[in-house]
DNA sequence: ATCAAGTATTCTGTATACAGAATTTTACAT
DNA sequence: ATGTAAAATTCTGTATACAGAATACTTGAT
């Protein structure tokens, strides 16, 4: 302590403000998990008092968690009945697929322009380790990159409302982007398509990036289609 | 009855099912248009009991609301400090209409595929009946019917998260737009680059409606930009 | 008057209670 | 066996209760 009696500490650095959680948020990243992962199936019926017990938690939290995510579009709510795990059709994912190319087309451009050279080194180390990890096999965490750098090349653009829009769809995606696994020769198109990505993020290359970028959705299509 | 014991009706026709309200969704709308129509201003804390009060329910309803608003985007959740209204910075609202003009723009080019005559036909009607608001000098209903036209357009493309979308980007400009009262120069522009989307849209040439709706967006920040 | 510490109050976070709707089970008639 | 009706159970929707955090207020020292 100084003589003014308050603490006498450095401005930066530092473990910052502790984290406070809430009971309801973390129900909410545990029930989208579980939504993701399939443990809870497409269609299911979310028991209040079953569920709160296996999560060990009472009914208010879950119930606030269920509205949270059922604004989200996960969930569904019918009156007097609760709520079920939502159930996407083809149709819906291939819309879900088509707003999701538009806005990554706009991030792509925007991205060029506004993504400062540290960034766009920082999407480099993300797609080197991607690589990585195809060469090796390892699926899951190629996966998790690969939702990693278009998170990054959309970051790029600072817009708080792109970023959000895109997470929404990219989260409802998850699920079924997760079990459409392509076979060696489409995934090795997938990686080629990113390496060209890349190459036009740190030429700044707007247009040819929102081109590559486009391209890589409608193929994305293509590459799951069969599983929903 | 019939002799089974069954009701006999006709298939078709009737009031349908009756519709069942839940509390959480009817407040979900009311706080909805309190935070459009300003009564809560943004920043201003959501103090549950007091809230509640004056809405006559339990803080358990309302709090659900309010999660479920959280998600929407239009109410920032501070952890044990509660819920208030968020505030969007000009760089917010400008971030918004990019992403939203995007989308539109998109829907202009899939609405004129995809759309069914009848369906044009009805937009045309909302744009007559728009048109006439604007001769009447009405402004809240030219408002409304403005909005409405644009909805019906997305609506167009049976693309339902880009309808979402659209739809929650709209809900969050709504107070901000509601607010930006153009003068009487601007408001005929508006008007003529509405008669021009019409015309596209009429024609199917999807093209030119992208433009035209991507154009209209432009000039919309340009609208509002001093409100901010 | 200004500030600090301690106290009182308010408000959020979570759990529980209770009423009514929906569903399942059971009993009974055909 | 099949189907209907009534009873029992489960589950949701809403209200209330209580603990702990945050905030406002009071008091006393300088």
């Amino acid at each position: 302590m100084d003589e003014t009696g308050r603490l006498d500490w450095k401005a930066e650095g530092g473990p910052g403000p502790i984290q406070r959680t809430v009971l309801h948020d973390t129900i909410v990243s545990h029930l989208r998990d579980m939504i993701i992962e399939g443990i809870l199936e497409p269609g299911i019926r979310l028991h209040e008092g079953q569920l709160g017990e296996r999560l060990g938690v009472s009914r208010t939290p879950l119930r606030e968690a269920i509205k949270f995510l059922a604004s989200e579009g996960l969930v569904e709510l019918t009156p007097s009945r609760g709520a079920s795990v939502k159930r996407f059709s083809g149709k819906d994912v291939e819309d879900m697929l088509s707003v999701l190319r538009t806005l990554e087309e706009l991030a792509g451009k925007l991205a060029c322009q506004l993504g400062s050279d540290a960034e766009i080194a920082e999407v480099r180390a993300l797609h080197d380790e991607m690589v990585r990890c195809y060469r090796v096999g390892d699926r899951l965490q190629y996966y998790k990159l690969n939702q990693a750098i278009h998170t990054a090349i959309v970051r790029l653009t600072k817009n708080a409302s792109l970023s959000e829009m895109h997470h929404m769809l990219q989260t409802r995606l998850k699920r079924i982007r997760f079990i459409g696994h392509e076979g060696p020769e489409k995934w090795a198109a997938a990686v080629a398509e990113h390496e060209e990505m890349i190459a036009a993020l740190e030429a700044r290359d707007g247009a040819r990036l929102s081109k590559i970028l486009g391209r890589h959705l409608a193929n994305a299509w293509e590459r799951v289609r069969d599983v929903v």
